[in-house]
DNA sequence: TCAGCTTAGTGAATCGCTAAACTACTTTTT
DNA sequence: AAAAAGTAGTTTAGCGATTCACTAAGCTGA
């Protein structure tokens, strides 16, 4: 492999103005330009990544911590930043975070070790104020899905108290009045945005909010068979069901086929995350959008602009949901 | 943050000796040792992590190039690898290449000019040739799910074949006769490879095979719902159709259902891929493994084992699919 | 014509680490 | 007792870039 001396040699010219044509940063003269080009076509040359980021404390690297790799919501998102990022010649580095408080600080920390420049962070378990401190060390970071007051500026977020509320005003709207909720952790943010949402559509509802008609399960799809069991088990009647995400609502779907339970015509369902196979379940999920690959890019955009001052960039922290009607949710006879 | 010199300075000894209790290469006395670790726990020392690989040229990094980073499929494959990668302290730069070659091998240069020490690949658009001159040209990766004769030794595969011969002796073994097949894209080498596996079955059994009984569809859900009409448009009758993968399987069980065609009553379908859904999917899919997990795990230990020289590591290059009985298929009444 | 400014290009230090070559001791071998 | 071998540590030359401080021209205008 070339090296920018040997550039430096073949083309007559000094190794800083090899570097300077290739940074871009100073002026050089069309003519001797073109000589450090041809000589590094010559050549074959290829900076030296790790060097430049040696010499110049730039790594180009964005760690990205999300909980888990697989499942049907990361994708989208690690696709997005990858999208981003690479536009611009940067990459990312991969870590997950199990959604455990020791894992996530530990990647974090890895993340830190290996130089990125920045982190897009997606995490649950780990304390507000570690977070809060890591932004006062002066790491750069944004995090997806997550507010804290203290640092809003990295946080972009999506208005879960509104999809919530969304999802329960659409079933309401379809005049249901009795509603069941199938909430995820509520040690969970956005779990408890979520619920709070419901609550609220009730309150301007008029309806009164009745505990006994909230189930908490863990966004597993298992747990939306369990909560639809638990709800039935109260005795209470009702006709619509909400759950807290989309996996649960299709365990809620796969029980009540078990139990011949029509859906929609005994039990409408929404879901909440609009991922990838809520359109492929039967009946197809009316589900609240979470706009992940958007806010991956964003995500992304933020790093941009606020890390490599990449300028031009539109930002934005908070993003509005948005109902996505299907079959599984109708009218009450 | 402190460098290797403080570190030095401060517990009396050279920069080599500091050096040599950080990668435990060279004798050093247990009570400089002693000094030494000390001496970076006062400082909060971390060696950075830019600097060695520029002087070990190693950056202990791993690219991985899929084809697309959201879907069902590659989420799996990545958890693998960054868990495997991680706990060896190597870590991931993933990069997607669109099932395009020109972004494939747009993806590999840029991982390479990354300093990636090795790679792994799911490519599927860029030649043969292409691959085998990298490995000519002495860049290490592993290819997952693609076979090449010339690098065997870099190719992680599944019998594919044998994926699609299970499918078929499957419902040949419900007394299904009359077997519809949709295919992907003719250029993949899996979806040959499966389709393969599917003639040998019907042979085997003594069945002919019938080409107007296959549609070549593009490995997506809509081509699925496509395939069914095609075939349903041939007038030829069959009971049970297999699919080259869960996406085409899912549509036409969607299409199955808007003609009021009863499933596993009067069509029985088989899926391949095993991707998460389906056994969210109704009714659940019959369909054949793929251990993408397992295959990620072994692509990462490859890695770990050729290009980072960890021993006591087991390796295995082909996998063997495994037929996953739900209730999309049923004995043929 | 020459001080003063801009422009183009150079030299050398620097980033933080690794590792080969070397020194100074201590222990073993014969 | 001297040579050989082994052990512990140091010195120093890289790795391949960036960048600051500097020099040498070329241009301007009074």
């Amino acid at each position: 492999m070339a090296t920018i001396y040997q550039v430096s040699e073949l083309a007559g010219v000094s190794l800083a103005t090899v570097s300077r044509v290739m940074n871009n940063n100073a002026r050089v003269s069309d003519k001797t330009k073109e000589k450090v080009l041809s000589a590094m076509a010559e050549l074959g040359y290829q900076p030296n990544a790790i060097a430049q980021s040696l010499a110049s404390n730039c790594s180009n690297s964005v760690g990205v911590l999300v909980s888990e790799l697989h499942g049907p919501f990361f994708g989208d998102m690690m696709s997005a930043i990858e999208q981003t990022l690479r536009s611009e010649g940067k990459h990312a580095i991969i870590a997950s975070g199990h959604s455990n408080a020791d894992t996530e600080q530990a990647s974090i920390e890895f993340l830190i070790g290996r130089k990125c420049d920045a982190l897009i962070l997606h995490v649950e378990a780990v304390s507000d104020g570690y977070l809060i401190d890591l932004a006062a060390k002066g790491v750069s970071f944004v995090l997806i899905n997550r507010y804290i007051e203290q640092i809003s500026t990295h946080c972009i977020c999506l208005d879960n108290q509104q999809g919530g509320y969304l999802a329960t005003q659409h079933v309401l709207d379809l005049q249901h009045a009795q509603v069941a909720y199938i909430s995820g952790p509520s040690w969970k943010q956005d779990a408890q945005a979520r619920l709070n949402g419901h609550k609220l559509a009730l309150q301007d509802a008029d309806i009164a909010f009745d505990s006994e008609l909230v189930f908490e399960g863990d966004y597993q799809q298992q747990s939306g068979s369990a909560g639809l069991d638990a709800l039935l088990g109260t005795g209470k009647a009702f006709s619509a069901i909400i759950c807290a995400n989309d996996e649960m609502a299709s365990g809620v779907m796969t029980r009540a086929r078990e139990l011949n339970l029509d859906i929609p015509e005994q039990l409408s369902i929404v879901g909440f995350d609009n991922i990838i196979y809520a359109s492929y379940l039967y009946p197809t999920l009316t589900t609240v959008d979470y706009p992940i690959f958007q806010m991956g890019k964003m995500a992304a955009n933020y790093i941009l602009a606020k890390t490599y001052d990449k300028s031009g960039l539109v930002l934005r922290d908070v993003f509005v949901p948005k109902l996505e009607v299907r079959k599984s949710s109708k009218q009450l006879a």
